[in-house]
DNA sequence: TACTGTTTTGGTACCTGGTATTAAAAACAG
DNA sequence: CTGTTTTTAATACCAGGTACCAAAACAGTA
């Protein structure tokens, strides 16, 4: 009868980790078999890494999952907004990742693109509330997936309750769109019609 | 010793239903406690009903929040395609949720208005792959939740890979927002690099 | 009133996937 | 070869059940 490999328990704690990450429905015992060890070391392990009992972990995806903060389809704004400067300027940035592209070309639907301008150039007007009121776009080169995009947002002239708000979205520095927003700005009054 | 009030059996069981829709995280314990019955009746109860366990519940619920298929934000095609003529025009119709507007004003948010319009300008394009070039747009009037956008695309003109696509999108008849896209079509040899 | 059917309880044995603890065996290192 | 670390084993116990059986409690009615 011979053994098979077991790797040094380092090594296993580290793939433990990995494995539960991806598969957190895992028993014990699944996880013994898995690294050809007894359910003891296994226990001993999730001991040491502080990694909760199945039925925990199960659990805390659920919560999770039923959290009303998570289940907003798209944040509330598109893009992480990393600088802001009320009715001046505005940056944000967000990468293309596998659910922003056509599958078959990996290049980033022009929504997406727009969205994360369109949010920022609401979000640099400093009013309660804020729409979009029209809008000229040019999607100067197709952006793929893995890409970074920095908008800048500059709002260029005001009028009232009118502002004109630029946005150039750059891929490390190289221009991939613009487009020029006229956003107005709205009294809450508008709620009295429902 | 005076006992508490308890409901008729098909009355608590579809209370039962209703409670566990909203908290599935409830131990029988807990439902007893609740209906003032003992244990056995719940269990009873979700035996006539098809409820399975606590674990189990838990379980399916956290097992839906990992699918790879809800984690997508936005769909393929943003709205239902209600009709399409290739080069010619199509039709598709998006519904206000709450997931598509500002949760202060309830209104859509100006980037699902677009996505419906754009996604449907490059649908009614015949070509294997086609990208938005430019567009200019605009959002006649608010949409608020609950409205149904119906917009219709027409492609005006067409040279060589370039097409224009006008779009329309209406509620109940009434526009609320417009848009033109210059939509080119690419070769796949767009792939070559990497 | 006594009989009958439904509904509710109670109790027991058993299951899964653990915790907690103690102790022995194995592996490895110096 | 001894000391330490690592791994197994064994046992008692827990939550939240399932499956099953039998005794109550209640309601209607002949």
């Amino acid at each position: 009868m011979f053994r098979i490999a077991r790797l040094p328990k380092k090594d296993r704690q580290t793939r433990l980790v990995q494995s539960l990450a991806d598969n957190p429905f895992a028993t014990d015992e699944d996880l013994a078999e898995l690294f050809h060890v007894s359910i003891q070391t296994i226990r001993l392990d999730r001991l040491e890494l502080g990694i909760p009992e199945l039925r925990e972990r199960i659990k805390s995806v659920a919560e999770k999952s039923l959290d009303p903060v998570k289940s907003l389809g798209i944040e509330e704004v598109i893009g992480e907004i990393i600088d802001l400067q009320l009715d001046s300027q505005a940056i944000s940035v967000l990468e293309i990742k596998e659910e922003h592209v056509f599958s078959k070309t990996q290049i980033a639907r022009g929504h997406y693109i727009f969205a994360q301008a369109n949010s920022l150039a609401v979000a640099v007007i400093n009013a309660d509330v804020a729409l979009t009121a029209t809008a000229r776009i040019r999607f100067v080169r197709p952006v793929r997936i893995g890409e970074k995009l920095v908008a800048k947002a500059v709002v260029r002239s005001r009028d009232g309750d009118e502002c004109k708000v630029r946005v150039e979205t750059k891929v490390q520095g190289e221009l991939v769109f613009t487009a020029t927003f006229r956003v107005v700005e709205m009294t809450v009054a508008q709620n009295r019609h429902e």
